[in-house]
DNA sequence: GTGCCTACTTACCAATGGAGAGTTACCCCG
DNA sequence: CGGGGTAACTCTCCATTGGTAAGTAGGCAC
């Protein structure tokens, strides 16, 4: 059976990929970040402090209303930033960064910003590796 | 029709979603780090300089060898690493980062660095939404 | 009442990612 | 000369994820 050794080492992977996670934070964040619609809305709220749903919903274009309400949750949930209801007329709610949430969007920035210089030479390197 | 509101503010939406994509680098770039593998492949290359395909796959445990070619053909494109093929009795190959992948490195380190940090706070917000 | 507003929730469906087996290409051992 | 072993894929199937669209609550304006 030529894939037994294959599988042996998945197997073996994967005890040692649990026990990695156990203790490895910057794994479990990874994971949060890997939903890309965190760092647009800590993006949006840092930019304009406080917003409601539906301005949120605007500046995101392209969020569907299920995945910004569920990014919502998570974020309120880690405590990234603050849900706040209003009972007004028909309800609104505001959405705030907590100084967590807030340091966290200090370091996207800073990808943001490597993009920003870098992403030239994605673009040349992408049409060289095409081209062949 | 309740919902037509919602459809032409979707369909505006979508509109500007795809003017503002075309001229904003770090959206792109924010679609390739959701890719959860990337951070991992850049930091175990950071780490060891270059490693070959099965070592990288042993490294980063639980990632199936579909997802790790594929992300390794991305970076590749993107000119964040070399793939370099050395005709030995099994054919062998080994990824190198480039200077521009290892400067994308950098800045994820300072994520890993945010997520070491403040973990423990993510954790006990969690906890404490939990526990409503 | 009828309709409308905000902020969701639900149902369905297409696309993405994972698991595991199969493939290629080569050499060495018998 | 044929069987076996190995590295790096590649393919096929299935589960999970995300998107789309429609529905809900509940108060107010008409």
């Amino acid at each position: 059976m030529p894939t037994m050794t294959a599988a042996q080492q998945r197997e073996q992977a994967k005890v040692a990929y649990d026990a990695f996670l156990a203790g490895c934070p910057s794994r479990q964040l990874l994971d949060r970040l890997s939903d890309k619609w965190v760092a647009l809305v800590l993006a949006a709220l840092a930019e304009q402090g406080t917003m409601r749903y539906s301005e949120l919903a605007r500046r995101l274009a392209g969020v569907s209303q299920k995945m910004l309400t569920q990014t919502l949750r998570t974020l309120e949930r880690d405590g990234l930033l603050i849900r706040e209801v209003t009972p007004t007329v028909p309800v609104t709610v505001d959405y705030t960064l907590t100084p967590l949430g807030s340091s966290l969007d200090g370091v996207m920035r800073q990808v943001k910003a490597w993009a920003e210089l870098h992403m030239d030479d994605v673009r040349s390197a992408r049409e060289e590796y095409d081209a062949r």
